[in-house]
DNA sequence: GTCATCATGTAAGCCGTTACATGATTGC
DNA sequence: GCAATCATGTAACGGCTTACATGATGAC
């Protein structure tokens, strides 16, 4: 999963690797963050795989979008211009995606047989745009479904064991089914949506 | 963390193995389900730390016992000496918490310093009613103020990044932050509620 | 000249899952 | 007698975190 979520971030432009760590984060959000322990030796496999490889020395993270007026906008763009040769740290390694790379990365997106997790969810929505319009519907469906039957499950257990929880317990319990029926109904919006619009009119931001 | 849910679990009553890991689904939810492959290791662990120990061979779990009191000890007897052996499968390990575990138990809830993780937080809070007043109100702000942190960090992010995510992207990210904005709702209204209610003649510190 | 930040990496270990192995009992 | 369910356990393995080791650069 790491690997997919490296490879979708390398597609768009090439990185290293503590700024892949920061996308990463941003991407995933502050739960469930990936520390370098993991990340570096992801890279090191996907190197040895033969799906990423490091490019040429310098070439130096994509400058970033024009700032707003603010003080600490200006500061940030400043420190963001430093100049090229002056890096900022020890010898990065700047990787890009290969052909074989983005290969691996669309067989893993659209393996559908795929883990099923909260995080291989994220980070397979996160690039799909990728996905072609059917497996999108598919995968937010195949998630819908396994949200559904979760609830069910979680209702039941709920019902047989209600007497045993006090308080605490059941505000937990009730929180959690709150929660995931708004899920249920988020995806249903992304499902609605995705019906509404059949040909994808590509709304992608980056500068 | 598993360790504090079966001690929890079984300061209630007498479980064996099996039934113990249906409890704990009820309690947690079916996510971050718990395979017998931890179970019953972590029960070995904690019968040689002398928390739990089995008991008396055959005690059949009655569906639902009205806790009573006064002549629970007749009853129990009674349905110990019931005549059929092994009713269910194979011969059942039934565990019972002992006075170490009681303690064992006492200290791992209100190690504030524990694990803060989602799964931590949502044990303690199932136990939740064995905690002083005090400690509870602290278990409850420490997680909102951790969820406060942490959405303004994802925030933060968001912001630094948001032109460079996609629809699918965006979307996930602000489902995020509406859930997490939810979660610290919830919290305030279980600490209001915690501080409304004087459970304790010893109340202290508050107006 | 030293601290904070940027940057890359390795090693140990935890915690949990999956898969496997076994066996009793109930119901058809 | 066979499948399903109840029941307990072991072993291999996987992924991720923590802690450690190293080193460059810019700011104060």
């Amino acid at each position: 999963m790491l690997e997919l979520a490296i490879l979708g971030l390398l597609k768009d432009s090439e990185l290293h690797g503590y700024e892949l760590k920061r996308r990463l984060q941003e991407l995933l959000g502050p739960w469930s963050s990936v520390s370098f322990g993991s990340l570096y030796p992801a890279l090191s496999r996907l190197e040895v795989a033969g799906a990423v490889k490091a490019v040429e020395a310098e070439q130096r993270v994509a400058p970033v979008v024009p700032m707003t007026g603010s003080l600490g906008g200006e500061l940030a763009a400043f420190r963001a211009r430093r100049p090229t040769p002056g890096r900022g740290g020890r010898t990065r390694k700047v990787y890009g995606i290969t052909t074989r790379g983005e290969a691996l990365f669309d067989q893993m997106l659209g393996d559908a047989g795929g883990a099923d997790d909260e995080r291989a969810f994220t980070v397979r929505l996160s690039f799909a745009r990728y996905l072609s319009a059917d497996a999108r519907l598919g995968l937010l469906e195949r998630r819908r479904a396994l949200l559904v039957e979760r609830l069910a499950k979680a209702r039941d257990s709920f019902r047989a064991g209600r007497d045993r929880l006090d308080t605490y317990a059941r505000s937990l319990v009730e929180h959690g089914t709150e929660t995931t029926e708004r899920d249920i109904s988020w995806l249903d919006q992304l499902i609605a949506a995705e019906r509404a619009a059949p040909t994808d009119i590509s709304t992608k931001g980056t500068s």
